[in-house]
DNA sequence: TTTACTGCAAACCATTTGCAAGCAT
DNA sequence: ATGCTTGCAAATGGTTTGCAGTAAA
Protein backbone atom coordinates (compact mmCIF):
# COMPACT_ATOMS: atom_id res chain seq x y z
CA UNK A 1 0.00 0.00 0.00
CA UNK A 2 2.68 2.53 1.22
CA UNK A 3 4.49 1.44 -2.27
CA UNK A 4 1.57 2.18 -4.21
CA UNK A 5 2.21 5.42 -2.94
CA UNK A 6 5.81 5.85 -3.06
CA UNK A 7 5.66 4.85 -6.69
CA UNK A 8 4.46 7.86 -7.50
CA UNK A 9 6.23 10.20 -5.42
CA UNK A 10 3.62 10.69 -2.96
CA UNK A 11 3.95 10.79 0.79
CA UNK A 12 2.86 7.56 2.35
CA UNK A 13 0.45 9.85 5.44
CA UNK A 14 -1.92 8.36 7.71
CA UNK A 15 -4.83 9.64 6.18
CA UNK A 16 -4.01 8.40 2.25
CA UNK A 17 -3.00 4.87 3.39
CA UNK A 18 -6.63 4.87 5.71
CA UNK A 19 -8.22 5.94 2.14
CA UNK A 20 -7.03 3.97 -0.11
CA UNK A 21 -7.41 1.02 2.41
CA UNK A 22 -11.30 2.14 2.65
CA UNK A 23 -11.34 1.36 -2.04
CA UNK A 24 -9.48 -1.72 -1.24
CA UNK A 25 -12.63 -2.98 1.24
CA UNK A 26 -15.08 -1.48 -0.90
CA UNK A 27 -17.11 -3.64 -4.20
CA UNK A 28 -18.63 -0.33 -5.26
CA UNK A 29 -17.50 3.07 -6.20
CA UNK A 30 -17.23 5.56 -3.34
CA UNK A 31 -18.24 9.76 -3.18
CA UNK A 32 -15.92 11.73 -1.27
CA UNK A 33 -18.74 11.92 1.95
CA UNK A 34 -18.69 8.26 1.74
CA UNK A 35 -14.87 8.07 2.38
CA UNK A 36 -15.07 10.75 4.96
CA UNK A 37 -18.14 9.17 6.91
CA UNK A 38 -15.97 5.87 6.82
CA UNK A 39 -12.92 7.27 8.52
CA UNK A 40 -15.31 9.05 11.09
CA UNK A 41 -15.81 5.33 12.20
CA UNK A 42 -12.52 4.12 13.00
CA UNK A 43 -11.29 6.07 16.29
CA UNK A 44 -7.52 6.55 14.49
CA UNK A 45 -9.16 8.38 11.60
CA UNK A 46 -11.87 10.59 12.62
CA UNK A 47 -10.36 13.86 12.31
CA UNK A 48 -9.38 13.41 8.87
CA UNK A 49 -10.78 16.56 7.24
CA UNK A 50 -12.82 16.83 4.53
CA UNK A 51 -10.76 18.92 2.58
CA UNK A 52 -8.03 16.23 2.79
CA UNK A 53 -10.34 13.63 1.66
CA UNK A 54 -11.36 15.76 -1.57
CA UNK A 55 -7.33 16.68 -1.77
CA UNK A 56 -6.74 12.78 -1.61
CA UNK A 57 -8.85 11.75 -4.43
CA UNK A 58 -7.71 14.34 -6.82
CA UNK A 59 -4.17 13.42 -5.84
CA UNK A 60 -4.96 9.59 -6.39
CA UNK A 61 -6.99 9.99 -9.27
CA UNK A 62 -4.30 12.00 -11.09
CA UNK A 63 -1.60 9.06 -10.00
CA UNK A 64 -3.97 6.98 -11.80
CA UNK A 65 -4.53 5.20 -8.61
CA UNK A 66 -8.45 5.56 -8.66
CA UNK A 67 -10.89 6.41 -11.26
CA UNK A 68 -14.02 8.50 -11.33
CA UNK A 69 -17.06 7.26 -12.27
CA UNK A 70 -19.62 9.36 -13.77
CA UNK A 71 -23.28 7.93 -12.39
CA UNK A 72 -26.11 10.32 -13.04
CA UNK A 73 -25.59 11.45 -9.41
CA UNK A 74 -24.53 15.01 -7.34
CA UNK A 75 -21.35 14.09 -6.18
CA UNK A 76 -18.42 12.45 -8.14
CA UNK A 77 -17.79 8.81 -7.31
CA UNK A 78 -14.31 6.87 -7.45
CA UNK A 79 -13.33 3.34 -7.69
CA UNK A 80 -9.65 1.24 -7.26
CA UNK A 81 -8.04 2.13 -10.99
CA UNK A 82 -8.73 -1.50 -12.14
CA UNK A 83 -8.84 -3.65 -15.30
CA UNK A 84 -11.57 -1.70 -17.87
CA UNK A 85 -14.72 -2.07 -17.26
CA UNK A 86 -18.38 -0.73 -16.74
CA UNK A 87 -20.97 -0.90 -14.52
CA UNK A 88 -24.81 -1.18 -14.24
CA UNK A 89 -26.20 0.38 -11.62
CA UNK A 90 -29.87 0.16 -9.54
CA UNK A 91 -32.24 3.83 -10.14
CA UNK A 92 -33.76 3.33 -6.89
CA UNK A 93 -31.31 1.05 -4.40
CA UNK A 94 -27.79 2.14 -6.16
CA UNK A 95 -27.11 -1.44 -6.05
CA UNK A 96 -23.57 -2.05 -8.80
CA UNK A 97 -22.24 -4.52 -11.06
CA UNK A 98 -19.65 -4.26 -13.09
CA UNK A 99 -19.54 -5.85 -16.73
CA UNK A 100 -16.49 -5.97 -19.30
CA UNK A 101 -17.48 -6.50 -22.94
CA UNK A 102 -14.96 -6.90 -25.83
CA UNK A 103 -17.68 -6.81 -28.61
CA UNK A 104 -18.55 -2.93 -27.18
CA UNK A 105 -14.91 -2.32 -27.18
CA UNK A 106 -14.58 -3.47 -30.54
CA UNK A 107 -17.89 -1.58 -32.20
CA UNK A 108 -16.32 1.25 -30.44
CA UNK A 109 -13.20 0.99 -32.40
CA UNK A 110 -14.63 0.74 -35.29
CA UNK A 111 -16.87 3.80 -34.90
CA UNK A 112 -13.87 5.94 -33.72
CA UNK A 113 -12.34 4.88 -37.03
CA UNK A 114 -15.11 6.00 -39.33
CA UNK A 115 -15.59 9.34 -37.58
CA UNK A 116 -15.22 12.36 -39.82
CA UNK A 117 -14.00 14.80 -37.55
CA UNK A 118 -11.61 13.00 -35.02
CA UNK A 119 -8.84 10.98 -35.46
CA UNK A 120 -8.12 9.75 -31.64
CA UNK A 121 -10.32 8.47 -29.64
CA UNK A 122 -8.80 8.38 -26.41
CA UNK A 123 -11.84 7.36 -23.77
CA UNK A 124 -15.17 6.57 -23.51
CA UNK A 125 -18.07 6.25 -20.28
CA UNK A 126 -20.34 3.61 -20.48
CA UNK A 127 -23.03 3.22 -17.72
CA UNK A 128 -26.07 1.63 -18.16
CA UNK A 129 -29.38 1.79 -15.68
CA UNK A 130 -31.67 -0.13 -14.33
CA UNK A 131 -33.91 -1.49 -11.75
CA UNK A 132 -31.97 -4.55 -9.95
CA UNK A 133 -34.15 -7.72 -8.95
CA UNK A 134 -34.95 -6.63 -5.87
CA UNK A 135 -36.16 -3.76 -6.52
CA UNK A 136 -38.10 -4.57 -9.75
CA UNK A 137 -40.26 -7.37 -7.02
CA UNK B 1 -43.03 25.07 -30.83
CA UNK B 2 -46.20 26.34 -29.18
CA UNK B 3 -47.79 23.90 -29.81
CA UNK B 4 -44.64 21.54 -28.43
CA UNK B 5 -45.55 23.53 -24.98
CA UNK B 6 -49.19 23.03 -24.98
CA UNK B 7 -49.15 19.89 -25.27
CA UNK B 8 -47.79 18.98 -22.02
CA UNK B 9 -49.30 21.60 -20.22
CA UNK B 10 -46.69 24.34 -20.09
CA UNK B 11 -47.98 28.09 -21.01
CA UNK B 12 -46.07 29.01 -23.65
CA UNK B 13 -44.24 32.11 -22.43
CA UNK B 14 -41.87 34.17 -24.64
CA UNK B 15 -38.92 32.92 -22.36
CA UNK B 16 -39.98 28.93 -23.01
CA UNK B 17 -40.91 29.96 -26.77
CA UNK B 18 -37.01 31.88 -27.07
CA UNK B 19 -34.88 28.97 -25.17
CA UNK B 20 -36.80 26.73 -27.40
CA UNK B 21 -35.76 27.97 -30.77
CA UNK B 22 -31.92 28.43 -29.41
CA UNK B 23 -31.79 24.80 -29.08
CA UNK B 24 -33.66 24.31 -32.34
CA UNK B 25 -30.90 25.89 -33.98
CA UNK B 26 -27.56 24.75 -32.48
CA UNK B 27 -26.09 21.75 -33.63
CA UNK B 28 -24.14 20.94 -30.14
CA UNK B 29 -25.72 20.46 -26.53
CA UNK B 30 -25.88 23.73 -24.23
CA UNK B 31 -25.18 24.76 -20.90
CA UNK B 32 -27.77 26.88 -19.13
CA UNK B 33 -25.05 29.34 -18.92
CA UNK B 34 -24.71 29.02 -23.03
CA UNK B 35 -28.36 29.46 -23.20
CA UNK B 36 -28.54 32.71 -20.88
CA UNK B 37 -25.92 34.21 -23.15
CA UNK B 38 -27.46 33.82 -26.54
CA UNK B 39 -30.81 35.21 -24.99
CA UNK B 40 -28.61 38.40 -24.09
CA UNK B 41 -27.90 38.89 -27.73
CA UNK B 42 -31.42 39.44 -28.21
CA UNK B 43 -32.69 42.35 -27.44
CA UNK B 44 -36.13 40.96 -27.06
CA UNK B 45 -34.59 38.61 -24.70
CA UNK B 46 -31.98 40.32 -23.03
CA UNK B 47 -34.14 40.59 -19.35
CA UNK B 48 -35.08 36.39 -19.24
CA UNK B 49 -33.12 35.42 -15.94
CA UNK B 50 -30.29 32.69 -15.33
CA UNK B 51 -32.90 31.73 -12.85
CA UNK B 52 -35.41 31.19 -15.63
CA UNK B 53 -33.41 29.18 -17.34
CA UNK B 54 -32.40 26.59 -15.55
CA UNK B 55 -36.15 26.07 -14.49
CA UNK B 56 -36.99 26.16 -18.24
CA UNK B 57 -34.14 23.36 -18.81
CA UNK B 58 -35.27 21.28 -15.97
CA UNK B 59 -38.90 21.83 -16.96
CA UNK B 60 -37.98 20.81 -20.34
CA UNK B 61 -36.10 17.72 -19.70
CA UNK B 62 -38.59 16.66 -17.14
CA UNK B 63 -41.79 17.11 -20.41
CA UNK B 64 -39.01 15.11 -22.07
CA UNK B 65 -38.66 18.24 -24.98
CA UNK B 66 -35.06 18.00 -23.52
CA UNK B 67 -32.36 15.64 -22.59
CA UNK B 68 -29.67 16.32 -20.46
CA UNK B 69 -26.13 15.17 -21.79
CA UNK B 70 -23.47 14.30 -19.90
CA UNK B 71 -19.97 15.13 -20.70
CA UNK B 72 -17.34 15.34 -18.30
CA UNK B 73 -18.14 19.06 -17.27
CA UNK B 74 -18.72 21.15 -14.38
CA UNK B 75 -22.05 21.98 -15.71
CA UNK B 76 -25.10 20.17 -17.53
CA UNK B 77 -25.77 19.93 -21.22
CA UNK B 78 -29.04 19.76 -22.30
CA UNK B 79 -30.14 18.86 -26.23
CA UNK B 80 -33.21 18.19 -27.94
CA UNK B 81 -34.48 14.97 -27.54
CA UNK B 82 -34.33 13.51 -30.92
CA UNK B 83 -33.40 9.89 -31.53
CA UNK B 84 -31.03 8.11 -29.48
CA UNK B 85 -27.82 8.72 -30.22
CA UNK B 86 -24.23 9.23 -28.72
CA UNK B 87 -21.51 11.72 -29.17
CA UNK B 88 -17.70 12.08 -29.31
CA UNK B 89 -16.45 15.17 -28.06
CA UNK B 90 -12.61 17.17 -28.54
CA UNK B 91 -11.13 16.92 -24.88
CA UNK B 92 -9.17 20.07 -26.61
CA UNK B 93 -12.00 22.48 -28.40
CA UNK B 94 -15.12 20.63 -27.25
CA UNK B 95 -16.31 20.14 -30.50
CA UNK B 96 -18.68 17.20 -30.95
CA UNK B 97 -20.07 14.51 -33.27
CA UNK B 98 -23.11 12.72 -32.99
CA UNK B 99 -23.32 8.95 -33.57
CA UNK B 100 -25.53 6.12 -33.48
CA UNK B 101 -24.91 2.62 -33.72
CA UNK B 102 -27.42 -0.64 -33.74
CA UNK B 103 -24.03 -2.65 -33.26
CA UNK B 104 -23.59 -1.30 -29.69
CA UNK B 105 -27.81 -1.39 -29.11
CA UNK B 106 -27.55 -5.06 -29.82
CA UNK B 107 -24.20 -5.27 -27.38
CA UNK B 108 -26.38 -3.79 -24.77
CA UNK B 109 -29.56 -5.60 -25.12
CA UNK B 110 -27.20 -9.30 -24.64
CA UNK B 111 -25.32 -7.46 -21.50
CA UNK B 112 -28.47 -6.49 -19.77
CA UNK B 113 -30.04 -10.21 -20.60
CA UNK B 114 -26.81 -11.97 -19.03
CA UNK B 115 -26.63 -9.27 -16.18
CA UNK B 116 -26.96 -11.45 -12.76
CA UNK B 117 -28.02 -8.61 -11.14
CA UNK B 118 -30.81 -6.45 -13.07
CA UNK B 119 -34.33 -7.07 -14.57
CA UNK B 120 -34.50 -4.55 -16.35
CA UNK B 121 -32.40 -1.97 -17.93
CA UNK B 122 -33.79 1.35 -18.68
CA UNK B 123 -31.26 3.49 -20.25
CA UNK B 124 -27.57 4.19 -20.46
CA UNK B 125 -25.42 6.86 -21.22
CA UNK B 126 -22.26 6.38 -23.78
CA UNK B 127 -19.74 9.26 -24.11
CA UNK B 128 -16.91 9.03 -26.23
CA UNK B 129 -13.93 11.61 -25.48
CA UNK B 130 -10.40 12.18 -27.98
CA UNK B 131 -9.42 14.67 -30.31
CA UNK B 132 -10.75 15.70 -33.62
CA UNK B 133 -8.72 16.57 -36.38
CA UNK B 134 -7.80 20.26 -36.02
CA UNK B 135 -6.67 19.85 -32.50
CA UNK B 136 -4.20 17.02 -32.95
CA UNK B 137 -2.64 18.41 -36.11
C1' DT C 1 -59.72 35.72 -12.58
C1' DT C 2 -56.76 32.01 -11.45
C1' DT C 3 -52.71 29.71 -11.38
C1' DA C 4 -48.52 29.29 -13.46
C1' DC C 5 -44.29 31.97 -14.42
C1' DT C 6 -40.65 35.22 -13.57
C1' DG C 7 -37.08 38.37 -11.42
C1' DC C 8 -34.39 39.09 -7.64
C1' DA C 9 -31.63 37.94 -3.98
C1' DA C 10 -30.47 34.75 -0.76
C1' DA C 11 -29.57 29.94 0.07
C1' DC C 12 -27.46 25.49 -1.17
C1' DC C 13 -24.20 21.84 -1.93
C1' DA C 14 -20.27 19.74 -3.60
C1' DT C 15 -15.82 20.97 -4.11
C1' DT C 16 -11.67 24.12 -3.86
C1' DT C 17 -8.38 27.17 -1.80
C1' DG C 18 -5.30 30.35 1.33
C1' DC C 19 -2.90 30.15 5.19
C1' DA C 20 -0.45 28.77 9.18
C1' DA C 21 0.81 24.72 11.71
C1' DG C 22 2.46 19.80 11.48
C1' DC C 23 4.63 15.79 9.77
C1' DA C 24 7.08 12.49 6.35
C1' DT C 25 11.44 12.05 4.36
C1' DA D 1 15.71 20.90 7.80
C1' DT D 2 12.65 21.15 3.91
C1' DG D 3 8.78 21.02 1.57
C1' DC D 4 4.80 18.34 1.13
C1' DT D 5 0.33 17.69 3.94
C1' DT D 6 -3.27 18.89 6.78
C1' DG D 7 -7.02 21.38 9.39
C1' DC D 8 -9.75 25.13 9.47
C1' DA D 9 -12.58 28.44 7.66
C1' DA D 10 -13.71 31.10 3.96
C1' DA D 11 -14.52 31.22 -0.95
C1' DT D 12 -16.26 29.27 -5.24
C1' DG D 13 -19.33 27.91 -8.98
C1' DG D 14 -23.22 25.76 -10.61
C1' DT D 15 -27.78 25.30 -9.40
C1' DT D 16 -32.07 25.89 -6.46
C1' DT D 17 -35.53 28.29 -3.87
C1' DG D 18 -38.75 31.78 -1.27
C1' DC D 19 -41.29 35.43 -2.14
C1' DA D 20 -43.79 39.04 -4.16
C1' DG D 21 -45.07 40.84 -8.55
C1' DT D 22 -46.62 39.63 -13.60
C1' DA D 23 -48.62 37.45 -17.22
C1' DA D 24 -50.73 33.30 -19.85
C1' DA D 25 -55.08 30.80 -19.92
Amino acid sequence: MKEILKEKGYKATPARLAILKIFAKSKAPLTAENVHKELKRNKKNKDINEATVYRTLSLLEEGKILTKVDFRKESAFFELNQEHHHHITCLKCDTVEDFQSTAIEKVLRGIARNSSKFINIKDHSLELFGLCKNCVA
